[in-house]
RNA sequence: GGUCUCGUAGCUCAGCUGGAUAGAGCAGCUGACUUCUAAUCAGCAGGCCACAGGUUCGAAUCCUGUCGGGAUCACCA
């Protein structure tokens, strides 16, 4: 319980002894009060007014003088408008400093006892990691954190998808055009060692179908087929996938090795085996990197016939139903959608036969009674669809289903496309943002006498929290412009910005020589931007139960830089280690100390790590 | 076309469960390092919160419509 709470338990019990009004906690509205303003909080009386018939100035007078009266933490009110501002007093407040340096983990909240999966990530095992997994990842990874931070206990975990044509796209042109090479031999990351065999089948498999468009065969498919008035290209593009299933050598080639896949073939399963395992083995170190792994994976090729038996089940419960050629099908329109597919009627799984199936398992093997769902929002359809079908099928855990949906990433000329060769790599990305913050630290000169290895790992910190935080401060429903120039950017809004925020107060901890009898409590001549810090601070563990609720780790982003400007300022304007008195000195570096925890425990939320000098 | 979603300073973004004069950063311009890390701070300038209606004491925020961007509506994943 906080103090805002507490507040509006004081405004309840006040409207309702002065006027006999019966309203709930939430029906008050408290806010902090506006710069421009005197006071800590204030509440907004304008909506009893109406209910009461009285003059708003007039509530906010009364309730004032009983707040006054009740509360020992209260030194002052004023009313402007409709507005009652309240101003705590001075040992409310370091009393509140007290509390959280006495608590390491303050903001975290007891555990609650549900258990929650959250699921993101979830690559496909034919090419390295991108811009858009890192957007993935993180916030995945916070939500994890925040969460668990709210008090759930986290299973995370990603779904791989490990099977499919793609993945036999690679194998193919690893086949034809690998010589036996491996990522060892040829000093290529796993990942990025398939990913080239993958642009490798789709560059040979261009060159083939330019060349089948001029042959006969390749013109008359376009006579017999074309629409009236097409366009040869028009056409092509259109025929493509046509033209892979039935024409194309190449195609035909990754076909039959899909369907020796699926039929357990030998040589094609230990092909298929050692090369996903170059990839995990690269995307393994990517994930290191960013400084994230998983309790638990699932993959594909475990779980694509999993959904099966629950089809089969539902079926006979009447959930689906079945068409003449043998596809069953679910009817959605009753929460205002379609009729959507769950088996072909040659039997074999879709995507979402493969959902349904992964989610049972899912909780057979966690008992979990939420799962949370990090994908990008052109997906929203789906899952809408199948958190609908699971609630049909009465799975425990249906009501509790969350898709944590962000927005796809921009870059500044555009959107990325393979095709086009525009996206941006995730291990290039990463050592790029590392070697800013090296030059940019070289430059500075701090780090003299710091030994080589710690000075790396300086780097690596300051150069991630520039990229998470860059990608992590946008609300993630939004579509985002990367920039990548202004990811390297170390100065303002920036994750440096908060770290160097971080640096100064242990750098002035370190020169302290803190061996004072004193007690914060001794201090009373708090100033201004003394108390908005610790109000700030006091107002954490608010932050973090709200990101968690809203699986929005962006506000937590936000709070750390509004946390990390107000210390700034402060630093400047107030002197620590030389301050006025000794009570002033001794709580100012408390105040700093105070400040350095909640950043650390922030942006640990973030996924972002503090260096103890830049 | 149906559905969903976004639209706030030149640019990138906060603010959105309705509350006081809409905030930051970048870029531009002024200033502040013999003094706790200047990756900092202070200041100037920059806005018809896409547009039009509505709801009300009060709307960037809620509702409706229009315009613009994006996504989706596959026996693809």
């Amino acid at each position: 319980m906080n103090a805002t709470a507490n507040l509006k338990k004081i405004i309840v019990q006040a409207l309702n002894e002065i006027w006999g009004l019966e309203i709930e906690d939430t029906d008050v509205l408290v806010n902090e009060t506006r710069p421009e303003f005197e006071g800590d909080f204030t509440v907004v009386v304008f909506p009893f007014a109406k209910q009461l018939r009285t003059a708003p100035v007039k509530i906010g007078e009364q309730l004032g003088n009983y707040i006054l009266e009740k509360s020992t933490a209260i030194s002052s009110f004023n009313v402007v408008q409709g507005f009652l501002n309240l101003s705590f007093n001075n040992s409310f407040w370091n009393v509140q400093l007290d509390e959280i340096l006495k608590n390491v983990n303050f903001g975290y909240s007891e555990p609650n006892g549900n258990k929650v999966l959250v699921e993101f990530s979830s690559p496909n095992t034919n090419k390295p990691l991108h811009l858009g997994h890192i957007r993935n990842i993180l916030l995945g990874w916070s939500s994890s954190k925040l969460l668990q931070a709210a008090g759930y206990e986290v299973v995370k975990t990603q779904i791989v998808n490990d099977r499919g044509i793609a993945i036999c796209k690679s194998m193919i042109a690893y086949q034809l055009f690998g010589n036996g090479t491996t990522p060892e031999s040829t000093g290529i990351k796993g990942d990025h060692f398939i990913g080239k065999y993958y642009v490798s089948f789709e560059t040979h498999f261009k060159q083939e179908y330019k060349k089948w468009q001029k042959s006969d065969n390749g013109l008359n498919a376009f006579d017999s087929n074309k629409k009236e008035g097409e366009i040869e290209d028009h056409f092509f593009d259109r025929f493509k996938n046509e033209y892979f299933n039935t024409y194309s050598k190449l195609g035909i080639q990754a076909k039959e090795m899909l369907l020796k896949w699926e039929d357990g073939d030998e040589d094609t399963i230990q092909l298929w085996s050692k090369m996903n395992s170059w990839v995990y083995e690269g995307f393994e170190k990517t994930y290191e990197k960013l400084g994230v792994y998983f309790d638990r994976n699932y993959y594909e090729s475990d779980t694509y016939k999993l959904g099966k038996t629950l089809i089969e089940d539902g079926l006979k419960r009447e959930v689906f139903y079945k068409k003449e050629d043998g596809s069953v099908w679910i009817n959605l329109e009753d929460v205002g959608m379609d009729h959507k597919l769950v088996l072909r009627s040659d039997g074999t799984s879709v995507y979402m036969t493969q959902d349904i199936g992964t989610a049972q398992q899912r909780n057979v093997d966690n008992q979990v009674n939420r799962m949370v769902y990090v994908v990008a929002d052109e997906q929203d359809y789906h899952f809408k669809a199948l958190f609908e079908i699971l609630k049909k099928l009465e799975e425990p855990y249906a009501h509790e289903l969350h898709h944590l949906s962000y927005g796809m990433v921009d870059l500044p000329t555009g959107k990325m496309k393979s095709r086009e060769g525009t996206v941006v790599d995730a291990d290039d990305l990463i050592e790029d943002v590392i070697n800013e913050a090296k030059s940019a630290s070289m430059s500075r000169g701090e780090l003299e006498g710091v030994d080589q290895f710690d000075q790396e790992e300086i780097f690596r910190k300051i150069g991630l929290a520039a990229l998470k935080f860059f990608i992590i401060k946008v609300n993630p429903r939004k579509r985002m412009t990367f920039d990548p120039k202004e990811s390297v950017d170390m100065q303002g809004q920036t994750g440096p910005y908060i770290q160097n925020a971080y640096v100064r107060i242990l750098s002035v901890l370190r020169k302290s020589k803190n061996n004072s009898t004193l007690e914060v409590l001794d201090y009373d001549d708090l100033q201004e931007l003394e108390r908005k810090l610790i109000q700030t601070m006091f107002q954490f563990p608010d932050f973090i139960k709200d990101a968690a609720e809203a699986l929005d780790p962006s506000s937590i982003a936000n709070y750390c830089y509004n946390l990390a400007k107000m210390y700034h300022r402060f630093y400047h304007e107030f002197r620590i280690l030389s301050a006025e008195t000794e009570s002033a000195k001794y709580f100012r570096l408390k105040l700093s100390e105070a400040v350095a925890q909640i950043l650390k425990t922030g942006m640990d939320l973030l996924g972002i790590e503090m260096p103890d000098r830049m």
